[in-house]
DNA sequence: GGAACGCTTCGGCCGCGGCCGAAGTATCGG
DNA sequence: CCGATACTTCGGCCGCGGCCGAAGCGTTCC
C-alpha cells in the first residue's frame, strides 16, 4: 500500500535528529574528530547512561561508527555523506529562522570566526577563503556546485594542494556548504577538506579545547593576508579576545 | 552555556523530519508538484485535520510554501535547499539500512523505474542518464560534485537544453544526486533540471497518476535508446530481471 | 587482588506530541 | 441564502520515548 519505499527510513533517520541530546552530540562530531560517551554526555549535557542509549541507536542506525581504544570507546561520524546530510539540515535549519534569540556568547562568537565543518573549515574564515579563490579566479561558484578553474589548480598546487591525487580529471569535487553563521558558501568537497589540512599542516589554524572553533595563529594570520587577501582585524578578528 | 548555536533547530529541523505522516508527506511533495492539503492526507494516509496541523508545522519551519488558488490551498517545497536535504536524509536512509524488509509492490517497481526527484530525473532512468552522459564525456563525475565537459555543453545544446541560461561561466550547477533504490548517482543540479524539463517537453515522459513515478512514452523510449544508448528493456522495463 | 574508571543495561517515571471526532471557518455554486 | 466542499481549530485520549538512579560488566592502574 506504500507509494514510497524510503519514506519510513527517512522519518526514522529524522527522528534520531529530533533529539536535541541528539543533535548536540551529531554536531560535535560535525567537528570531524572522535569523541568518547563522556565527552559527548557533557556536550549534549545529560547523564553517560542516556548518552549511551542515544549512541547505540545512532551507530545501530549506521550515522556513528565505533573505534575502540583500550578502555576507551571513540564514536566518529559513520562516512562523509552523514556529514553531508547533517550539513544541510543544518543549512536549512539556518536559513528558516534567522530572526531568532540569539544570545551570542562569546565562544559563539569564536565559532562564527572560524570553525570546521566535518572536514573543511567554516565560519568568516571559510567563507573569506571561498571568496578570495572565487575573487582571484580559481573557483567558480553556483547554487549547486563548483569547479576549479585551470588557473586554480595551478594556484592551490602552489599553496601545496595535491590534486592529481583526487582528480581523474580536472574540475571536480569541489562543494558549497551553505554556512549557518555566514549565510553564504564555504568550501567543502575534496578540495575543501584538502584545502583545511593544509592550513593544519601549514600551523595556520589549530583545533581550540572544547569546541569546534578554530584558533589562527599569527603565522596563519599573514599567511592567510599575503596569499589570500584576508585582513586579520576585517573579517577574522575575535571580537572580545579570549574567554574560553 | 551552550557550544553551538544551530543545535536546537538541527533538533527542531529533525523532529519535524521524524514524523512518518510528515515523512510521507514531504516525499509526496519531493515528486515536485504543489499538493493540496486532501491530497497529501491521502499520501500520509491521515485525516485531513491530522494533516493540517501538520502543514502548520512544515510552513511555520519555512520547509513549505502555500500557494492559494481559489478555494484550493496548494503546498509546496519552500525552496531547492529543502529538496536537497531531503534528498540527502534519504541518500542516507537509503545506504544505512540496505538489508530491510522489501515488500516491493508493483508501484514500488514503477518508482525504481524513473521518478522525480524535486526537478531531476530519478530511478533507473536517471542513473542510465547520468552513466550515458558519462559514458560520451558530457559530464565528469566525483564524489562530491560534477562538471560538464566542452563537449558535453554542445552534447545538451543540441538536445535542446539552453546551457547559456543559467550559467554565467561554464562547468558548473551538475551535482550529483545519490538515488536511493539504484545507489548510485543520477543528475541533480541546474543541469538535471533542465534535462528533465526537455524531456516533458519532447514528451519523452509524463507523470503518473497519484505517485511519483514517470512513465517513459514509446517516443521517449526510442529517443532514449537512440540519444542516449539506454536500452528499454534492460534499464526500462518494470520486470523483475533483477539488474544487482 | 582490589579499587577506580568508563560505559552499558535495567526499571520506572513522566511529559511531549500524534491521532481522531466533532465543531467552526472560508470559498464556491446555485 | 443555502448547501457543499475544503480546510482548520478544539478537546481529549493514549502511546512512544527520553530521562535518570541503581546496578552490572570490562579495563586499567597500583
Amino acid at each position: 500500500m506504500s507509494t514510497m519505499i524510503s519514506d519510513v527510513t527517512i522519518a526514522e533517520i529524522g527522528a534520531l535528529l529530533g533529539d536535541s541530546a541528539r543533535a548536540n552530540m551529531l554536531s560535535a562530531l560535525m567537528g570531524g574528530g572522535a569523541l568518547t560517551a563522556g565527552e559527548l554526555a557533557w556536550y549534549a549535557r545529560v547523564t553517560p547512561q542516556t548518552v549511551s542509549g542515544h549512541l547505540a541507536k545512532l551507530t545501530a542506525a549506521g550515522l556513528l561508527a565505533l573505534e575502540r581504544q583500550g578502555r576507551h570507546r571513540y564514536y566518529r561520524l559513520a562516512s562523509p555523506l552523514v556529514a553531508q546530510m547533517l550539513e544541510s539540515v543544518g543549512a536549512v535549519a539556518a536559513i528558516q529562522c534567522p530572526p531568532r534569540h540569539r544570545p551570542s556568547s562569546r565562544i559563539d562568537e569564536a565559532l562564527k570566526a572560524a570553525r570546521t565543518c566535518y572536514d573543511h573549515i567554516a565560519g568568516r574564515l571559510g567563507v573569506a577563503l571561498a571568496d578570495a579563490l572565487v575573487a582571484n579566479a580559481s573557483i567558480l561558484w553556483s547554487e549547486d556546485g563548483g569547479a576549479v578553474t585551470l588557473h586554480g589548480e595551478k594556484f592551490l598546487a602552489d599553496f601545496g594542494i595535491d590534486l592529481a591525487d583526487a582528480m581523474r580529471q580536472r574540475r571536480c569535487f569541489c562543494r558549497p556548504c551553505l554556512d549557518w553563521s555566514e549565510r553564504r558558501p564555504h568550501i567543502a568537497g575534496a578540495i575543501g577538506s584538502k584545502l583545511a589540512r593544509r592550513c593544519f599542516d601549514l600551523g595556520w589554524i589549530r583545533r581550540m579545547k572544547d569546541t569546534r572553533a578554530l584558533a589562527i595563529t599569527p603565522r596563519g594570520a599573514e599567511g592567510f593576508r599575503e596569499l589570500f587577501g584576508i585582513a586579520a582585524d576585517s573579517t577574522l578578528a575575535e571580537r572580545k579576545p579570549k574567554a574560553a
